[in-house]
DNA sequence: GTTGTCGTGTGACCTATATCAAAAAATGAA
DNA sequence: TTCATTTTTTGATATAGGTCACACGACAAC
């Protein structure tokens, strides 16, 4: 496997460290509509999408399917707070593609932060990014019409609705599905 | 300055390193209504608050105030992203009470993570947080009526509809404060 | 082929919430 | 205290978007 240079930048690995550190990511492949973790366990890793694409989601009390974020290739993904203290998470994760990851789990980071100080910088990398992917994705989804929020994603994130079937990318707007396609054929 | 024990666990400092780790944050004071950093520049620091409530908000293209979250007692607030890339930021983050806070600058925060290894270990710490704080808010805020929405808020941030002006909670719901105002004669 | 499933589109109707406007209440300064 | 400013409430009306119902097309399985 091989990191984005997002995340090695600056830290200098002897080829040694290197193949030690990819050691602790577990190369996994998964089928369209698996899934990574779901609402009432504990998401025990970050995963890595090296090729395909995930969707992250919970269930409102009215029972709808509300989507949070995407994560595509070279992006991180996972159930942060749930990864982080243990607890059980209300989110799920699914592939909308076939796709291969990397993952790391809770027990190997931890090692990771312990055992090497280029590995916890390293460790602070990967967190900064997933963070990152969910401030970006949460931006700019309160009080405009559905319409800005839909040109909106088109234009930050175009392989989105390129890749993703509408009835997801309006659950991540906000909107019914109808809306959506009410909305895109006025465009 | 005093570090919450959710940052410094599991990690032992000499009495030394401790002071020298406080040496790096910088206690500042300032007024209801100051602002922390504001869009259009490069946010710089992170800031822990000691005493006080900051809300961080962005203006849609129609030019009303989005409340993204809050932060109050012995929580961290930055606008992350711009931090980390020191790029400009498209946040505001305001005051809402006369607040104590300690300041941590990306300089310093760099200095930390390379210069000892339970540095950047308390440094992952800090990202946690302020990554938890982020998604906490984030969560439940799409789908549901605006009833819900404030009825969640309240039961899980009961100290923020107390302390906070009706019209920043309803920016923050993606409500206008005339309906937040009705909601609340209903209850 | 036929059938089933899944994603999308369209129509009719309805309701939650926005908007505009203006009155009360609360807060703060002089 | 009094006056000015800010915040909240209330009312009347308009609209974006929800709901329900059904039709259409694209695929995959048989």
């Amino acid at each position: 496997m091989e990191l984005p240079k997002y995340i090695t930048n600056n830290i200098k690995l002897s080829p040694q460290k290197e193949a030690e550190l990819y050691s602790y990511f577990e190369k996994l492949k998964f089928k369209k509509g698996e899934f990574l973790y779901e609402q009432g366990s504990v998401c025990r890793s970050i995963f890595f999408i090296k090729e395909g694409l995930a969707r992250a989601f919970y269930y409102s009390d009215s029972g709808k399917e509300i989507t949070g974020w995407f994560a595509l290739e070279n992006e991180f993904i996972t159930a942060f707070d749930s990864f982080y203290y243990k607890t059980v998470t209300n989110i799920n994760c699914e592939l909308l593609e076939d796709t291969i990851l990397y993952a790391l789990s809770t027990a190997d980071l931890e090692l990771l932060l312990e055992k090497d100080h280029d590995f916890a910088k390293i460790a602070f990398n990967i967190l900064s990014q997933i963070t990152m992917n969910i401030v970006e994705f949460m931006g700019t989804l309160k009080f405009q019409t559905a319409k800005e929020r839909y040109l909106f994603l088109t234009e930050k994130h175009p392989q989105i609705p390129q890749r993703v079937t509408l009835q997801h990318i309006a659950s991540y707007l906000g909107i019914t599905r109808e809306t959506l396609s009410r909305l895109r054929a006025e465009l």
